[in-house]
DNA sequence: GATGAATGAGCTTTCATTCAT
DNA sequence: CATGAATGAAAGCTCATTCAT
């Protein structure tokens, strides 16, 4: 519904251009263009706003997983793993990098939240785990490692606007040759 | 002052135990046993007990960049580098982590601490940079993956607790693998 | 009208169950199964939805009382004017006790309600009053604690449902019997 | 403390002039003379204020009763019952009717509450058993009725101010003749 | 310095009421 | 007539901060 939208992009606006301290329920209402009755109306309280904002974007999260796991599919190699993954990663940290660095830095998440995040990222590993197979003695380990660096990395250029020394395409070039190595080279 | 120290420590247990929405100024006081007034007499807001507990974790921060960077003074190889960096990151992150999940995800820092977090990390990367200079066709960019990865992955096992499948020995090791291979493999 | 009986119903029934703080306009409508509109349609505001409550619970007050009025025309002895009185009130106290309960101890009456309740005590006491004229020197102070002292006690036990030592039989009877003493005994 | 009793003094006048619906914090806040904050550093919500004022009246009445026990104790008449039982509650029921008349109409009481006033009436009625020993068949149930009587319309006359046919010595003179024909009379 | 009662701006939330459809 | 999304005044409550003692 409009209104729904409406409240929910102001108070992502809100939260991306002034952070989390400055969210209040009544300038939601006043940048939705809705009255505050209408905020209540639905939504029970204001964190479930902000809840909503999350959800969608772990929704975004589990969807982008769902597409990437079938890229896995038909045994593919190392370096295919890595391109999947690094892309997957830098899609979602691409979307609303502003909105997220505040939901991520300033937001504290309820338990559910920190559940979804945590069986998010274990399908994440389980998935890579089962295409590495062949690749590596702990397959398990191994994609924890890729998995968390691929996040956090491009979390980091992306998302938290970290000077990057060079561009997003070299940078991200140089995370796949990263977790390329480790998957390839004997020590 | 012990009256300081005392308030810095109930604001830190308060904010490792409860959060920063659990945070006031009254509990603080309460919880540090000295009087409302008192907190006020030796802080000028709220905000400056916080930046305080920021300005000292940073503090340590820079103190172990310093005794690395020793460390990494005569010819190091790349064994070495890895070596120094990861057992940096993760005695830094070993401190207090439930305080500084707390930190690193409810708290907004201040431009000035955007810039003197920034100021520590590029620090660092230049001097990983020179340490590499042998090792590296593009020390600069090398040496940021490096470092982001370094601090992201012993952050994300001992700070954000994220269900790691090994020990924390089993994992660092595996990092250091990582890095190493990135260091040293030809692709 | 099906929608005004509805909303008094849904009304009551809120009120019997959860009292005056749980009545709210947007309830009464879901629980009458129409829409807030349509409340609004019949009656001009909330309170006029209680009014008429109390309004008919007056009304049937004020019936009882012509129908018992009959029962004390030719000649009544003592025993007759205490059980007529006792029955009445019985009658009126045993219909819904848990919504008058609420509605005697929780809501405001207005001027003219507490008028009109004035006006149906003082033309009990008046008949009352009548009907004793060769049982009392003091016919209207006599007939006030006939008629004030059945009213409260059979609110006590019925509406209130403060713990009775007995049944209602019981008590009622003995009630009478109090009414019947104060009647007759020289002192 | 002054500002409690402020607050108190405050919120039963507020009570007492324009009733239960005209109660607000802020309101009673401005009458009290403090600040907003005051009430709030005094009592956790609004309710607990009023809870203040009933405690007190509740307390006024327990204290009623003892006092009045101890003119129980040597074998006493009829007349001195019915006189120690009436004369109580009108000590009790003269006390700032305005206000009472409110907080018996308006505010619903909680379950600790009415417990507590259910309690107090049947001490009340246990000790008036006990002095009738020797003057009923059936104590508990007579004292019942001396109780309940002497209760409801001390309270109807003085507190509801409902209209009485004569003044409130009169009044409660016929009141006592009432409940001592109930004690003495065969029927 | 130390104290803590007092302050009040500002926030969240409720709910009686309206009115375009 | 019926609907129900929308309204916004008004209330409860929090907590950073002050200042007289």
């Amino acid at each position: 519904m409009a209104t729904v939208e409406a409240i929910l992009e102001a108070a992502a606006r809100i939260l991306a251009e002034a952070g989390w301290a400055a969210l209040n329920t009544n300038l939601i209402a006043k940048r939705a263009g809705v009255s505050i009755g209408s905020v209540y109306e639905y939504f029970p309280d204001k964190r479930a706003i902000v809840d909503e904002i999350l959800n969608r974007h772990l929704a975004r999260g589990e969807a982008l997983f769902r597409e990437s796991a079938n890229d896995l599919n038909s045994g593919p190699q190392p370096v295919d793993i890595v391109r999947v993954l690094v892309s997957g990663f830098v899609t979602l940290h691409r979307d609303d990098p502003h909105l997220h660095q505040v939901l991520s830095s300033e937001v504290a998440l309820t338990l559910e939240q920190k559940m979804r995040v945590a069986a998010l990222r274990a399908n994440t590993i389980k998935r890579v785990a089962l295409a590495l197979a062949d690749d590596s003695d702990n397959p398990h380990i191994t994609a924890t490692l890729l998995v968390d660096t691929a996040d956090a990395l491009s979390h980091r250029w992306l998302v938290d606007a970290a000077g990057t020394p060079a561009s997003e395409k070299i940078m991200t070039n140089e995370l796949q040759k990263m977790l390329y190595a480790y998957l390839t080279c004997e020590p």
